[in-house]
RNA sequence: GGGGAUUUAGCUCAGUUGGCUAGAGCGUACGAUUCACAUUCGUAAGGUCACAGGUUCAAGCCCUGUAAUCCCCACCA
């Protein structure tokens, strides 16, 4: 015996790993253009496949830990390449790791911090080399856990987002954008994190509802004076002008006049822009083009100043003395007291207002006038809107398509300059001396190694800045696969992407732009976007609340199957659902299940093979996967209860062989149907059924009476090999602790169909309605133990006579004979067979009532199904074969009216 | 302000082009127990499918409206 009694996925689970990466079976085959692979009937899996499927891995952190979300991708993903691999296509599943540019940094500046330093103290240069060991030494750790879910990737490819192809990528695309026009270095207000220090996009940036005040603040003119409203007065040193709404009746004498700007010597005009809101403070606002994104544009309509008033590290500049240098609170109460005492401040309220912060550290994002490269992004934002309307790119969920759509419209420039070390360094120098007019003042070179280069001998030094990670991330499909523009890659486009829905716009937008803009084609075909992993009662996990899963955790405790497993179930794609550790033990206790099924199955085998010998007798052709087809309707090739010879115990006639060959290919067509609709909760719900409830519930007792080897051979193959995308370590582990099994099964052939006699398998139902019936009416009779209280009687009925073993081996009670002369008992009346339990008449009273409420119930099934036909244009108007099974119904059921009412007369 | 979702059993979710007598897992109750598995087996209870209209022979599903919950985008001087 190989197997202990239960499955411990600890002992197994690293070993499997281990020997599938030393096979090399996760490694890409060359795809090859099919040669006649009908004449010779060859089973060469490469010459025949001329199908990829292809798929990239959204690379984790190098330096970080696979958290929850992760698990789901890894489960999915893996999923869809094992499945596909069975399938017989030629597979890539293509790691990467992620230098995650603006988390590792802030994980690595706070290092430096610890160790009472500061980035100033450093070169661009010397910190990049200080990030690389820093991520080197931690590096590893997500690659380990990657291979401890199951994740069958191809090692051999895994693709660092910091690799020299995927620089010179970014860099050819680069290139070709600034030939094209696309890239443009421009002064414009970026949000701007001041302890950080760097720019963000505007998608990094978070929204936050807070309180706030609104002070009333009074601007004097010789005459008079006019009150603006501002939640900022610290940036009032930066106004350019003061803007009231053309339509606003109030102040349509002061346009065009110059107003003092408070605590300076300053004059202003007050102008007329829509920007400001009549209803809102007192409908006059003061314009700081410099700091604040709409009074920008505000500045950019009349061409007013610019004036930086707040540094880089967020304290004042450009002011009076005795603000400068002042931090931008600091420097507001300053404002405000002096305000005061001029008696200028005229009012104050509490507001409610959206404030930007940092996504990372909180602080408040600061705009800030700087020069950054910026894309163009109408004409890529025009490319992917055209191929996602002509529907090149399928959406899983479907309406995530036009939610695209409706992105792109409104996409703005896109700021792909970062002030951190850490990333891939933009290749732009600068021209130094600006006496040297013909030359540009920006050049490309690729040089990035370098501080300073020279060109026709004008000397350039080099931005100090960095790409977004995102510009670079948008080349993935593209540097994963290995396309280039000579020779393309036939993994290119991907089959499909698959990654959480909350990086739609960061990632998979840019995706398909920039797929579209460098290859010309889409990326990937489909897209499916998972929903995040909640805790179990619906909430985001965070480790405030102290509702973080670890996936590893889980991994350790129940397995890696298990895991997979409980995450896929009750999850559909871009929904938010909960998870909680529950549905990971029911895949754990699944896993046992097959185990245990397993177990059974080798050692009827073994028992076989010693006592009888069989497996030189029986008939294995029948079942030998590669010579199965399709059922015939005809049942005139019965091969699931082809009789066993040359042992007695064998001669059966089992019809839950059939049944259970039917419910199998059932099965397999649906997990089929569901991978490829990406449902993959619903592939693995009746994979679960399937196993469970038919074949070991089911099956497996009636093949304790009769024992088929060669078909439960064949038939736990099947199932193996159909639930091994999903539990790739537990079906290993069996096939390989299986006697007559070869190879892995991670490397198997997808089953094909079993052959088995419709008319068998429909009516073993019956034999399951019949111990189902008795089962229930056993509960349902007073007293305890009553399964071993009473037998069965049957008058002359051939499928209780044929199936008597089984049907006392599944109903457990301890006879069943042929009723000589009149019925007598209890009538088993759902299944219409002649079958009675031998109870005495004081227990048939007793279970008068039981029968009367099942004949009420029926009753009103019938009413319900009646008046379906009596209504006319039900039919005249529903489809025929509805209208028959409605009338086939109503016969069913007042057939079983008048046996459980002559049941009750006999009483 | 713009957009997207969700609402079905105590909990978490299925329910694909309308055919439903609405399912599953977990949980609950009751019963079982040597011979694959207590990570087991059997049986059962549990639902006005959020609400109100409409379309249809037929609505959990389609249409209109309402409510609640959640998410995204933009903006808030």
């Amino acid at each position: 015996m190989r197997f202990s009694s239960s499955y411990e996925p600890g002992e197994y689970e690293s070993d499997i790993y281990a020997a599938w990466e030393a096979s090399g079976i996760f490694n890409p085959k060359v795809p090859t253009v099919p040669i006649d692979n009908n004449s010779d009937g060859s089973d060469d899996r490469v010459k025949k496949s001329n199908q990829t499927f292809s798929i990239v891995m959204p690379p984790p952190n190098a330096n970080g830990n696979l958290h929850i979300g992760h698990g789901l991708t890894i489960a999915l993903e893996d999923s869809l390449t094992r499945y596909y691999r069975l399938k017989g296509d030629s597979t890539w599943y293509i790691p990467g790791a992620d230098h995650a540019g603006f988390e590792t940094w802030v994980v690595y500046e706070r290092e430096l911090e610890k160790q009472g330093h500061t980035r100033f103290e450093y070169s661009r240069d010397e910190l990049y080399a200080r990030v690389w060991d820093f991520v080197a030494k931690q590096r590893g750790n997500m690659e380990l856990q990657l291979r401890a879910l199951g994740a069958s990737c191809s090692w051999d490819d895994l693709t660092f987002t910091l690799d020299e192809n995927v620089i010179d990528r970014v860099y050819t695309t680069f290139e070709k954008m600034w030939n094209d026009g696309l890239i443009y270095r421009g002064e414009k207000l970026v949000n701007y994190c001041p302890k950080h220090q760097t720019a963000f996009a505007d998608i990094e940036v978070e929204h936050q509802d807070e309180k706030g005040t609104l002070w009333d603040i009074a601007y004097q003119y010789d005459g008079g004076e006019i009150i603006v409203s501002t939640t900022r007065p610290e940036t009032l040193f930066g106004d350019a002008a003061v803007a009231v709404n053309p339509e606003d009746k109030r102040y349509q004498n002061l346009l065009g006049q110059k107003v003092k700007l408070p605590l300076t010597d300053r004059e202003i005009p007050i102008i007329a822009d829509e920007h400001a809101d009549p209803e809102f403070g007192t409908g006059a606002v003061k314009i700081t083009p410099a700091h604040d994104f709409d009074d920008f544009e505000v500045g950019e309509r009349h061409n007013l100043p610019r004036l930086q008033v707040i540094a880089e590290n967020g304290t004042m500049v450009n002011v009076p003395e005795e603000f400068n240098g002042l931090t931008t609170t600091e420097c507001r109460k300053k404002v405000l007291k002096t305000l005061k005492e001029q008696n200028l401040l005229r009012g104050e309220r509490k507001i409610d207002h959206a404030v930007a912060h940092c996504y990372k550290c909180g602080t408040t994002i600061e705009p800030m006038l700087k020069e950054q490269w910026f894309i163009d992004v109408k004409q890529l934002a025009k490319l992917a809107i055209d191929a996602i309307e002509q529907d090149k790119i399928k959406f899983h969920p479907a309406n995530k398509k036009n939610i695209l759509i409706n992105y792109y419209k409104g996409l703005k420039d896109w700021n792909i300059s970062r002030q951190i070390p850490w990333g891939i360094a933009i290749p732009m120098f600068r021209k130094v001396d600006l006496s040297a007019t013909d030359e540009p003042d920006w050049i490309f070179d690729r040089r990035t190694n370098l501080q300073e280069i020279e060109k026709a001998g004008v000397k350039y030094v080099r931005d100090e800045d960095t790409f977004d990670t995102w510009f670079s991330s948008s080349h993935w499909p593209i540097v994963c696969t290995d396309w280039d523009e000579n020779n393309f890659s036939p993994y290119y486009p991907l089959n499909v992407m698959e990654t959480g829905a909350d990086i739609l716009f960061a990632w998979v937008a840019r995706m398909i732009m920039m797929g579209l803009y460098v290859t010309g084609e889409v990326p990937f075909k489909e897209v499916y976007l998972h929903g995040l992993v909640l805790d179990e009662h619906g909430k985001k996990m965070s480790k405030s609340k102290g509702n973080v899963i670890n996936p590893m955790d889980l991994v350790t405790k129940y397995g890696s199957d298990a895991f997979r497993l409980g995450i896929l179930r009750g999850r559909s794609a871009g929904m938010n659902q909960a998870f909680s550790e529950n549905s990971v033990i029911a895949g754990r206790n699944l896993c046992n299940k097959l185990w245990n099924i397993s177990r059974l199955i080798q050692s009827m085998t073994d028992e076989t093979d010693i006592n009888f010998e069989v497996s030189e007798t029986v008939p294995r052709e029948g079942y030998d996967p590669s010579e199965m087809s399709e059922a015939h309707d005809d049942g005139s090739e019965r091969m699931g209860s082809k009789k066993l010879q040359n042992n007695i115990n064998y001669t059966s006639n089992n019809m839950g062989e059939d049944w259970i060959c039917r419910e199998i290919n059932e099965c397999v067509s649906q997990v089929e149907k569901d991978m490829k609709a990406y449902r993959f909760a619903e592939a693995v719900e009746v994979l679960y059924q399937t196993i469970w409830d038919k074949y070991a519930d089911w099956f497996l007792e009636t093949q304790k009476v009769y024992k088929n080897i060669p078909l439960l051979k064949t038939t736990l193959e099947t199932l193996l090999i159909t639930l091994h995308p999903f539990a790739p370590f537990v079906t290993e582990t069996i096939w390989q602790n299986l006697s007559w099994t070869e190879g892995f099964i991670a490397a198997a052939k997808w089953p094909s169909k079993l052959k088995f006699d419709p008319i068998s398998a429909e009516e073993f139902e019956s034999i399951r309605t019949i111990v189902s019936e008795v089962r229930g009416t056993l509960q349902a009779l007073p007293g305890t133990n009553n399964v071993k209280k009473y037998g069965l009687l049957y008058d002359n009925d051939s499928i209780v006579n044929e199936n008597m073993l089984i049907i006392k081996n599944l109903t457990k009670v301890p006879s069943i004979n042929s009723l000589n002369g009149n019925p007598r008992g209890l009538r088993i009346a759902l299944a219409n067979h002649e079958i009675y339990l031998d109870v005495s008449e004081d227990i048939v009273m007793e279970y008068k009532e039981t029968l009367t409420e099942k004949i009420l119930s029926v009753g009103k099934e019938l009413d319900a199904l009646n008046a379906r036909l009596m209504n006319p244009n039900y039919v005249d108007r529903a489809p025929a074969h509805l209208v028959k099974e409605t009338r086939d119904g109503v016969k069913e059921k007042e057939s079983l009216i008048n046996r459980l009412k002559q049941q009750l007369e006999l009483i």
